[in-house]
RNA sequence: AGGGCAAAUCGGCUUAUCGCGGGUCUUGUAAAAGGCAUGAGGAAAGUCCGGACAUCAUAGGGUAGCCUGCUUCCUAACGGGAAGGCGCUAAUUUAUUAGUGACAGCAAGUGCAGCAGAGAGUAUAUUUCCCAUUUCGGUGGGUAAAGGUGAAACGGUGAGGUAAGAGCUCACCAGCAAGAUUGGCAACAAUUUUGGCUAGGUAAACCUCAGGCGAUGAAAGAUCAAAUAAACUUCGGUUUGAGGGCGACCCGCCCAAUCGGAGAGGGUAGAUUGCUUGACCCCGUGAGUGAUUGCGGGGCUAGAUAAAUGAUAAGCUAUUACAGAAUCCGGCUUAUAGAUUUGCUACAUAA
RNA sequence: GGUCUCGUGGCCGAGUGGCUUAGGCAUCGGUCUGCAAAACCGAGUACAGCGGUUCGAAUCCGCUCGAGACCU
């Protein structure tokens, strides 16, 4: 926690966690996907569908996520690419809650964003619905911590 | 001042905060942190052409297949471009302008042309016209001017000629073929001589002629690391030439003691490189009608690898067109809101 | 990233430039029947789009759109 806080004492604006979403936080083992496809939980909320596996056995902790727009709805590359981008940024600036719980509980996530939308993200909607959907990941995080 | 057409250029900018990629510098044993500048197109697209580069193959020849098709030039090359020629269309100024053309050959050969029509290619006679014959209903022969059909019907005008006619003969005209002269690098144009009197359309039909093309694509390939099995079982063939290679086929040539089929089974899929200095960009200047190119000076301008360019706020008419690099170049094609510049053009308004 | 194939009524599907296109299933109307099924008779509905070659294009050529397959 002590590195996270280096920053802060620069920029005092932002809150309790810095706000980075590095190359390490791209999920891209190919054997972690399929074991999140095939054994990983899912919770839908409307615009996306988010698939999560919660494991403690590693040494690393943190989360590592992958957002995948499926091609047949959005023919172009353009707006596929820009779904990315909004996705990834609402998660860069929604995510500091989620990180603070990893850390204290020492447990490695990964989450794969589907987005299940018909129409393009708009990006005056996104932060909420990001907000939406990481609480109720967090709610069934604990919920499983309890057990 | 606005509209239309054509060509060219741009197609977002500024500030603040946070964030991402590779680069570089500083601190640090290291992990990492911080600073600095930099980071998406005119089409990055379609993959329609042409190259570079790489691997495999390569004595050589022929055939097949595919592509291109007026001429000369440009270019690394091209199915691209420039200039010119010819045809077609439109306009008028009637010989110019603008647009446009897969623009070699059907007078090498073969094929095709429904319906209609007498006849659709060495084709032919329905109605006419003329002659002969007749049982006066027709029949036989000659003829191709006129009517009619069709997308397309085998030159036109006049004279001679004839039973009636006809390039049957002649003159002129149109068009064709061959030759000559002149101009042009050439395509071709102009003039002229001779010929036979007419040659139809279709090659984006087969084809002929001329020219060109080896195959596969960076997931190519190279190096390093890790692992290892040129192993095992079984069947078949072989110095009386089997088998393999020349990745379309044939001739021919080469290799040569091993080759082929089946079974069971093991291992890898990570890093570096290829990767961005290039047929590059900008400025000046010379050559050329032009595409393009010579010389001099300056510049470095993405290089990721589940894959970076974003978010928020404020302002500029602005949430605002089409749209995202993946080895790299040259074209073509398609999509494209808006802005600017230059040229041409006609209309309307105002002076 | 690269390579290739296909597109014909609501569905399947034939079609060698020539009558706007064979056939089957489905739909609708009629005959039959007390009613229906089957059977029989009849009808409507198509060449992915745009441009070119040709007298004439589903077919030949070019571009565009859409769908699918393969290499990995």
């Amino acid at each position: 926690m002590n590195k996270l806080y280096k920053g802060f004492r620069k920029k005092p604006f932002f809150c309790d966690v810095k706000l980075v979403n590095k190359r390490e936080s791209h999920l891209k083992s190919q054997v972690v996907i399929s074991q999140l496809f095939s054994k990983g939980k899912v919770i839908t909320t409307p615009p996306f569908r988010l698939v999560y596996l919660s494991r403690k056995d590693l040494k690393t902790n943190g989360s590592q996520i992958l957002i995948s727009v499926p091609k047949k709805r959005f023919k172009l590359a353009v707006s596929r690419n820009a779904i990315k981008r909004k996705i990834s940024e609402a998660f860069r600036l929604y995510s500091s809650d989620l990180k603070a719980f990893l850390n204290k509980t020492n447990t490695h996530l990964a989450i794969g964003f589907i987005y299940i939308g018909s129409r393009e993200l708009r990006s005056e909607e996104a932060p909420k619905k990001m907000q939406e959907a990481l609480e109720k990941l967090l709610k069934k995080l604990k919920e499983n911590e309890i057990e």
